[in-house]
RNA sequence: GCCGGCGUGGCGGAACUGGCAGACGCACAGGACUUAAAAUCCUGCGGGACUAACCUCCCGUACCGGUUCGAUUCCGGUCGCCGGCACCA
């Protein structure tokens, strides 16, 4: 009897029917609803399952939102700037924009096939000059306000390569490309002053709807710490080294000092005696990478030869160098409290220096200490007029005492630093800046925006450091906009979050010529409402579009200041590795990449989505099983079936059928709202279940079906289309109210309830719902009588829920 | 080392604010249909004891302990896995 369910011919069906008569239109009266992805870097390689993920859970969303009565902004784009471009026109001659070109339209095919709503007018691409007018646009801006700056800065460097990498490019202290270790290397670099905006962007994450551990990770990177600046005069000399504390009540246990060996004045605190081994240790520090430096758990050091004065006792402290300090944090000195700081402590037991205990541990002072006592709590010991106070109480007056006491000052200090923006890259923006040797770093006007990026004989790097920009004598070579003279143009590029830190604004004012955006559309359409992606973007794209959205927001671009009000990260589809069925990354080298073109093919897009979402909880990684999108196939082919069978018989439903209709509609509705996309899935399956049960017999009503099918629309928006179309519905599903339940009509008159006794069920009894409740003890002691056969201790009855008997 | 998260059948995973653990799916087994297979449909499916079978009972949510009439859920400790940060003073 069973119908055939044809995926083929009901996907091309609607293609095309969608294609024709849009289904997400913008009337000007419907409030908007911005969901979006995150958008992808083209790669060659095509999507796989578990990009997918992502855009089917935002895709379901964008279409429950729509049928909520939203208008839908759901747009994608390219991020397409980037290194694989790059070594790919290395290795090959061909121009990133040839290859980027290529595999976008790879891209758009495959994701026409998940049936995705996105608006493709609104397509941005960040390679287009027309939109990396505005990436350079904005750069100018941040120029204009201080923000943008440069600096000599030691980047990355590979020895190998000759060139400079970025972060992103260094692995476990290594070249990407070729393994060899990486150094430091002296460039000038531009900066991006995010630092300026450490405290907004720390506070507003407060605002946000995001994952806490995304905002955990943030407000992390962003390291905000109070403490106070403490200076110590140097014994018979005219500096003073300022030291940076975040534990300015322990200044009485300072029983000595450490240096950065980079800190200005380390070498000249060398005495006659330590000379040697103090430039010996400079030179050391200098010549070992970060990495060497971490992983050296054994602190090294060396004393100077010179005393620093504790400006609060009068102390003399021995001034050390050692590199456990870090020359760019704080001012690259410390006072050491060996006493109450675990690092401290090591170096102290290691050189042998004095430790005083100044917070007492349980009331008392330590007799032989192992190891620091960390603990801002506990009385002062040790400290003079101090003595007596609570190190918690005092730890936060100090700062103020101290400056008060003029030897010092209350600071602020973050572990976020300027970002390091220039990149000696061929495929990325040019930084539209001009170097006069009279008028300095000049920015190009704004009306010769954009500034072009030229074609290049070679991609390879310089070897200088330089961008291969650089050898184009012919684009270098420029004139200076304010005096005329000849200048040279900035060679270096923009790194690849530049473009992706504010594409979500573009995509509502896409072809706007004169503006990055127009300020009606953007306060209508903006912010995002709903953002989907990876968690692998926790800290920098994430951080980046704050920034930039700030700063928008400053200059009076876009009216609100946080770009993403919601956030989701979606896990990761894993495959499964052949050898010990262990999960791991998808990748070519383990041949264990599936490829969503095979199971559109041979399942349907319905299936695939539907399987993308019962795979598991959405925000975990999960498995990729065949056999588990055959499961769901069966499920879409047994439902189809279902309501063909069901839909023109003239059916009256009853009581149970209308609770069993309401029970779905809550089931699924607050499911789905929750994120819990996996269940959503498990309650269609249970559903149809006792559908195809009733179907044998009284049958299935209209009402039910519609709101079945209504609801499925979202996930599988094929078959919901093609059997809302079968029930006799207008075009389009999609343009239907989600049902309502009515939690009257849900009530059962009749309830099973569990009888336990001392916890353990032994039987189940069937009561009224609002039965009283010596009636409902009364039936449960009979149904468990011949197990009640102790003292019976104590009765408990909780209301339509259980009845637990208590005995002896 | 520090900070998060997680640990439930053969597998993926359910279980709302503490209330019948294992929904839903996969795999597997048996049966129906078929000349046969595939597809489809039906049944079973945590472990153990007793039993011809039903019934019934015991154990079971990483491990140990606690709170509670009752714990996968709350609290304390241990182990394991995953992720982030990593000398930020």
């Amino acid at each position: 009897m069973a119908v055939t369910y044809n995926h083929r011919a009901i996907e091309n069906k609607w293609r095309k029917g969608w294609e024709e008569h849009p289904i997400n239109v913008d009337d000007g009266k419907k409030p908007k609803y911005y969901c979006l992805d995150m958008f992808p870097y083209p790669s060659g390689n095509g999507l796989h399952v578990g990009h997918w993920r992502g855009y089917v859970i935002s895709d379901a969303w964008s279409r429950y939102k729509m049928m909520q009565g939203y208008y839908l902004i759901h747009p994608m784009g390219w991020d397409a700037f980037g290194l694989p471009a790059e070594n790919y026109a290395i290795n090959n001659g061909i121009h990133p924009s040839i290859s980027t070109a290529e595999n976008i339209k790879n891209f758009k095919r495959q994701l026409n096939e998940i049936a995705a709503i996105y608006d493709w007018d609104r397509e941005v691409n960040t390679t287009d000059p027309a939109y990396y007018k505005w990436t350079q646009w904005i750069f100018i801006q941040m120029f204009k306000k201080g923000l943008a700056y440069e600096k000599e800065m030691p980047i990355n460097w590979c020895p190998s390569c000759k060139t400079g990498l970025a972060n992103e490019e260094v692995v476990d202290g290594k070249c990407e490309r070729c393994h060899s270790e990486v150094t430091k290397k002296n460039l000038r670099q531009w900066m991006l002053k995010i630092t300026a905006y450490a405290d907004r962007l720390l506070e507003d994450l407060n605002t946000l709807d995001w994952p806490e551990k995304v905002k955990k990770m943030q407000s992390d990177w962003i390291g905000r710490s109070y403490g106070a600046e403490v200076d110590f005069k140097i014994e018979d000399r005219e500096e003073t080294i300022t030291v940076y504390t975040t534990r300015p009540d322990t200044l009485y246990g300072a029983t000595f000092m450490v240096l950065a060996p980079e800190h200005k004045l380390a070498s000249s605190l060398a005495t006659d005696e330590t000379r040697k081994a103090v430039d010996q240790y400079i030179y050391d520090s200098s010549m070992k990478s970060n990495v060497d430096r971490m992983q050296d758990k054994e602190k090294t050091g060396v004393f100077t030869g010179s005393y620093a004065i504790n400006p609060l006792n009068g102390a003399k402290v021995p001034i050390w160098l050692s590199d456990y300090v870090l020359a760019d944090y704080g001012t690259g000195a410390i006072m050491c409290v060996p006493a109450h700081d675990e690092r401290d402590f090591a170096f102290a037991k290691k050189f042998d220096l004095p430790i005083i205990q100044v917070i007492a541990k349980d009331g008392k002072e330590i007799e032989h200490m192992t190891e620091a006592y960390t603990e801002a709590s506990g009385t002062m010991i040790n400290s003079g007029e101090w003595n007596g106070m609570e190190s918690a109480v005092l730890k936060r007056e100090a700062p103020e005492m101290i400056e008060k006491m003029g030897f010092g000052k209350k600071r602020t200090n973050y572990k976020l630093r300027d970002w390091v923006f220039s990149r000696q890259r061929y495929w990325g923006e040019p930084i539209p800046i001009v170097h006069c040797p009279d008028c300095g770093a000049v920015p190009v006007p704004e009306e010769q925006l954009p500034l072009l990026l030229p074609d290049v004989e070679s991609y390879q790097p310089t070897g200088t450091g330089e961008s291969p920009l650089a050898a184009i004598t012919e684009w270098v070579n420029t004139t200076c906009p304010c005096c005329g003279k000849p200048a040279k143009r900035e060679t270096n590029t923009m790194p690849q979050w530049a473009g992706s830190s504010w594409y979500f604004l573009r995509y509502v004012d896409n072809k706007n010529d004169k503006e990055l955006v127009n300020r009606e559309k953007a306060d209508k359409y903006l912010p995002v409402d709903m953002y989907i992606g990876g968690v692998e973007h926790a800290v920098l794209h994430l951080l980046y579009a704050r920034f930039y959205t700030k700063f928008l927001h400053d200059i009076g671009v876009v009216d609100f200041e946080e770009p993403f009000q919601k956030l989701f990260n979606q896990g990761m589809v894993c495959g499964r590795d052949a050898q010990t069925g262990a999960a791991t990354k998808m990748s070519k080298s383990l041949g264990n990449i599936v490829s969503p073109d095979d199971m559109v093919r041979d399942y349907g897009c319905d299936s695939l989505r539907l399987y993308e979402l019962f795979i598991g909880p959405p925000e975990l990684d999960s498995i990729w099983d065949d056999s588990g999108i055959e499961g769901v196939y069966r499920f879409i082919n047994r439902f189809y079936n279902m309501v063909m069978t069901n839909k023109d018989r003239e059916i009256t439903p009853t009581k149970d059928l209308i609770k069993l209709r309401n029970k779905m509609i809550k089931d699924v509705t607050t499911r789905f709202e929750q994120f819990s996309l996996n269940t959503v899935v498990s309650a269609f399956m249970e559903y149809n279940n006792k559908f195809v049960e009733l179907t044998k017999t009284t049958g299935v009503d209209k009402e039910t079906l519609q709101a079945a099918v209504i609801m499925i629309a979202p996930f599988a928006p094929h078959i919901g289309e093609e059997l809302w179309e079968a029930l006799g519905g207008t075009y389009s599903v999609f343009h239907q109210k989600w049902p309502v339940y009515d939690e009257e009509k849900m009530k059962d008159d009749e309830i099973e309830i569990p009888v336990q006794i001392n916890g353990k069920t032994r039987a189940t009894v069937m009561i009224g719902a609002e039965e009283a409740k010596e009636h409902v003890l009364e039936k449960a002691k009979e149904a468990v009588q011949d197990k009640l056969n102790g003292t019976l201790i104590k009765e408990i009855y909780v209301p339509g829920k259980i009845v637990n008997f208590v005995q002896k």
